[in-house]
RNA sequence: GGGCCUGUAGCUCAGCCGGUUAGAGCGCACGCCUGAUAAGCGUGAGGUCGUUGGUUCGAUUCCAACCAGGCCCA
């Protein structure tokens, strides 16, 4: 190379370096990434060429791992609550394909349920239309059917692998089908059982009420203090407590006077203090801490306190009801309080929901003498057919009279109220379904169960199980139209309901047929093909009991965890190609209460053992501050919204970046340095695509021949190899995103591949050295671009498909290949050896800087660096690589022009290195003139006079 | 109020069975380079390890209480 006629310049030969132009290498990878626009071509490649199609068909005789999935509830787009967790499942997939196994995923969706409802009843409402349950069901599926829709659009565009053409859903026929039959084995096996239970009634309706639909405002009640008569608690308080003439009594407040007809006992708190108040007339017991407010109250003046027993001891003793024969038991409850009252709660099991925990514990009756439309029953005969508000002031007078009312004033307080009449509503005992845990030794089953299953994290296994302990049963009916019917049949003349096994399985047949549907067109007397079949099982099924006369079928329907629970039944089965039971179920931390405790319970009260071998939960996304995202905080971050503005690959990368065992952080800030990393990972793919574009699979060197630098960095990388695939399979996902990000930024970026560059650009295109260098580079990409696409799943694939474009893969696709056997580990001593080479090279990086600082040297190739080694065996290690072959020499790894080693003590004008004791650095300006070429600081430039400023080694690459 | 969980630099994470000046990457500041360039390199400043007690010769690491936050109940 010459000068061009005319200039004076010096010639620069840059067309004589393996550079690549701009347009080269955006062509081979853009630096841009564009993912808003990238990603869904990405998408399209695996769709058209059905992927993942081919890479359950390429794995089919390989081990399965089966993820099943639990179903998101089918109500509206995804939030980022469900993108981490769908994209956990995701990684968990994609991780595993690379670890060889076949991972069939089907997505499922939870359909059913009272939000569905209530959003199709507010459009009616708003309409005000008039439509019947079997319509109400109709947009309701629609409702359901559309969000399925949505959901998976914006699933898919999140990257999730799976079989979107076979997904699973609660309202399919053979799911419904499957859930039956379930439901038929649980009824055979006698676990379900018909009690009463208190629920949300609003006596105007006469219908039960979701909490949902519950409003609570103010209204004002009567508050009053009863006197209940001691039987025999003159036992507990002792001698000491006043004037025993004086009659004894239990004293209790209440707001709700007409459910006193229903009481049954009076609870205590175990460990509160209580006292007997002794007054002109009167003895009574109650909580110390309220008894100054209870003579307030009362407008007592005179009197004393005497000390009694704490609660436990009053426990069993007995009271009589004020005004009904019967006694009134006295019991332990912790959900007593001091917050306002005696401290002696009114206990009516039938009419409140603590009364009814506590009054299953005691085994009381549950007891409720009010009908439907809110009436006293013949239970009640005094006030039959009285509408129990209306009965509080005779309550009243009733106590009054019998000198058991000690005091009665009126309060405003927050009340249940129907949210659409805004009436006031009753607690009211009602038939309902259950499921004991209590019989055929259920709980323990289940407890035997859970202790088969890994719990990742491990305390998930203490979280369930408590829940079980403390579990007595499931209410599995509901009173709603949107859900799987209970399949019971009513006799008109009788209280009962009859579920009989046999009529449910067929009724589960014409289920599975026809859809659920049917059950709701007949109880509206629609007349068709189906709900003749129905009709007709139904007479069969009475006839076989030996039953006649009128009958009508039940309408409650199961409650939508009972749905979900039975997706192991209806799932993990031959019809969607699977077994049971699975290998993983990986839902949120709240599922421990929901889906993981109704699957477990469904699964094992058939006899069909744990659905599920591991279970691992994640925590909950809340904002930087560790606190929940809300719309009217202003930290929310819509899902969508981040998808279009950062792309899924960013989102993916933060729900892998965030330890998911515990809450995961959002913001944009956040976000957006997840981005910086992003930009980091995909600079570094470029970078080693654009290094390898002259590079065949020919050209790969052995690696005995290896410059030892290289055979490092290839160590380097086997090793972290390894401990990625580790941290998947212990899915420990935010270490795999620190590992390679570390390695990228300090092993690749600024070391291996800042010392390459002056390789890979000045030496000999196709001599030792550089095909050296570039064979560890294709082994590290290959490598980076699979470990790490169940990460940054679009982005690999982009790299994958450059790195096919280079003809160095085979495979079609990233999701396609696999991970290749585990590679030897690499030499200890060698890597060992290099590790200190480094640190001393951050000791040399730091004296430089003050001669930068000080305007001396600029690039670090203006420096020659004397280094003073005290140890011996530090000078042998480095001498040694002084005189490594060019590009893996000492000069090389530290990019100066010059380095003399010396044994021995440090002389004058050196710097100790931090990290490697026992060595000095003294940094000198390097000698000689630049070499135009390779920018090295030469002193025997211009050895051939057609090339005065290029240095020897600069003339073998240039060659003549 | 109860069960389970979390709390280390501005952010995301490491810190094994308690033991020398608590680490990393990002971000930030300052500087270099212009042959990864809407890139790259170097140096540096940031932490009373949620708080308070206790155990110990010694605690970020063990125990207790408290505070803040999360999930599930009530």
């Amino acid at each position: 190379m010459t000068n061009p006629p005319g200039t004076s310049e010096k010639p620069n030969y840059k067309s004589t370096l393996c550079l690549l132009s701009k347009g080269e290498a955006e062509a081979i990878f853009p630096q841009r990434a564009n993912l808003v626009k990238r990603e869904p071509e990405t998408l399209a490649f695996w769709e058209d060429n059905k992927i993942y199609e081919r890479l359950r068909e390429k794995n089919q005789d390989s081990p399965r791992f089966i993820l099943h999935d639990g179903p998101p509830y089918a109500n509206g787009r995804i939030h980022i609550g469900t993108v981490l967790n769908k994209v956990l499942k995701d990684i968990t997939i994609r991780s595993k394909a690379l670890a060889g196994f076949d991972v069939p995923y089907n997505p499922g969706w939870d359909c059913h349920g009272l939000p569905i409802e209530h959003k199709v009843m507010q459009e009616v409402r708003a309409k005000k239309e008039d439509i019947g349950t079997f319509e109400l069901r109709g947009r309701c599926r629609d409702y359901a059917l559309h969000f399925i829709d949505v959901m998976e659009q914006d699933f898919k565009r999140l990257g999730v692998l799976g079989h979107w053409d076979k997904p699973y859903r609660t309202l399919d026929p053979a799911f419904e089908g499957h859930e039956l039959q379930l439901f038929a084995t649980l009824v055979e096996k006698g676990m379900v059982y018909r009690n009463l239970k208190p629920v949300y009634w609003c006596p105007g309706y006469e219908t039960a009420l979701a909490e949902a639909e519950v409003e609570y405002m103010d209204h004002t009640s009567p508050s009053i203090y009863v006197k209940f008569p001691s039987i025999d608690v003159e036992g507990v308080v002792g001698q000491d407590c006043g004037d025993p003439s004086k009659p004894l009594s239990v004293l209790i407040w209440t707001t709700t006077p007409w459910t006193l007809p229903a009481n049954l006992a009076i609870t205590f708190h175990p460990d509160f203090e209580y006292v007997v108040m002794e007054t002109d007339t009167d003895r009574m017991v109650m909580a110390r801490e309220l008894a100054a407010q209870v003579a307030e109250a009362a407008g007592i003046e005179n009197y004393t306190l005497h000390d009694a027993p704490r609660g436990a001891e009053f426990e069993d003793k007995k009271c009589k009801h004020p005004f009904i024969d019967r006694e009134s038991l006295l019991i332990l409850g912790d959900h007593v309080t001091l917050e306002a009252g005696s401290g002696c709660v009114h206990t009516a099991p039938g009419h409140g929901h603590e009364d009814y925990l506590v009054g299953l514990k005691y085994g009381l009756e549950i007891y409720s003498p009010v009908d439907g439309k809110g009436r006293f029953t013949a239970q009640f005969p005094e006030f039959e057919g009285q509408e129990v508000e209306a009965a509080n002031p005779g309550i009243i007078r009733l106590l009054n009279d019998s000198g058991l009312l000690l005091a009665e004033k009126k309060i405003t307080h927050s009340y249940p109220h129907d949210w659409r009449e805004k009436k006031p509503i009753i607690f009211r005992a009602t038939p309902q379904w259950f499921i004991s845990l209590e019989r055929a030794n259920l709980r323990d089953q289940l407890l035997a169960a859970v202790d088969q299953v890994e719990w990742i994290p491990k305390w998930g296994k203490d979280r369930i199980s408590a829940m079980l302990d403390n579990r007595v049963e499931w209410c599995i009916s509901r009173q709603r139209a949107w859900g799987v019917p209970i399949p019971a049949i009513h006799l008109k003349d009788s209280e009962e309901s009859i579920l009989d096994p046999e009529f449910i399985r067929e009724f589960a047949n014409l289920v599975s047929e026809t859809g659920v549907d049917v059950w709701f067109e007949t109880i509206e007397g629609i007349e068709n093909d189906r709900t003749a079949r129905l009709k007709a099982l139904v007479e069969k099924t009475l006839e076989a009991k030996g039953v006649s006369g009128e009958w009508k079928l039940d309408k409650d329907t199961l409650d939508v965890w009972f749905d979900s629970g039975s997706s192991h039944h209806a799932v993990l089965n031959e019809s969607y190609g699977l077994s049971y039971p699975a290998d993983l179920y990986l839902e949120g931390s709240d599922q421990h209460r929901g889906w993981f405790q109704s699957s477990l319970t469904n699964a094992v009260a058939i006899g069909a053992g744990a659905p599920f071998k591991a279970v691992l939960t994640h925590g909950f996304v809340v904002d930087e501050e560790g606190r929940k995202l809300s719309k009217t905080l202003g930290n929310y971050i819509e899902a969508n919204e981040a998808v279009q503005e950062y792309g899924a690959d960013i989102l993916r990368i933060w729900v892998a970046s965030e330890d998911f065992r515990g809450d995961m952080s959002v913001s944009k800030e956040i976000l957006k340095q997840r981005m910086e990393a992003y930009r980091r990972f995909r600079n570094t793919f470029r970078f080693l695509l654009t290094s390898l574009s002259d590079f065949k699979p020919e050209d790969t060197v052995e690696e005995k021949d290896l410059l030892e630098i290289d055979r490092y960095f290839h160590g380097k990388w086997i090793n972290l190899e390894g401990n990625l695939r580790n941290a998947y399979e212990k899915y420990e996902f935010h270490r795999v995103y620190h590992l390679a990000n570390v390695f990228c930024t300090v092993d690749l970026s600024a070391r291996y591949l800042d010392i390459l560059k002056d390789r890979l650009y000045t030496f000999e295109r196709s001599g030792l050295a550089r095909r050296s260098a570039q064979t560890v580079l294709v082994e590290i990409l290959k490598g980076m671009v699979q470990s790490l696409s169940p990460l940054m799943a679009f982005t690999c694939e982009e790299a994958w498909q450059s790195l096919r474009r280079l003809g160095l893969v085979e495979e079609e696709s990233v999701v396609l290949s696999k991970w290749a056997a585990p590679t030897e580990s690499p030499d200890g001593s060698l890597i060992e050896k290099w590790d200190w080479l480094f640190d001393l090279r951050e000791g040399v990086n730091a004296a430089i800087e003050p001669e930068r600082k000080a305007g001396k040297i600029k690039q670090s190739l203006q420096a020659s660096i004397d280094l003073f080694l005290k140890k011996e065996e530090d000078f042998d290690r480095a001498r040694s690589t002084m005189d490594l072959p060019p590009g893996s020499d000492l000069a090389s790894v530290l990019i100066v022009s010059e380095v003399n080693v010396f044994h021995g003590d440090a002389e004058g004008g050196t710097v100790e290195a931090e990290k490697t004791p026992g060595v000095s650095v003294r940094v000198i300006p390097a000698q000689g003139e630049k070499c135009v070429r390779c920018w090295r600081m030469v002193e025997n430039l211009g050895a051939r006079p057609n090339h005065p400023d290029i240095c020897d080694r600069c003339l073998e690459a240039v060659g003549d």
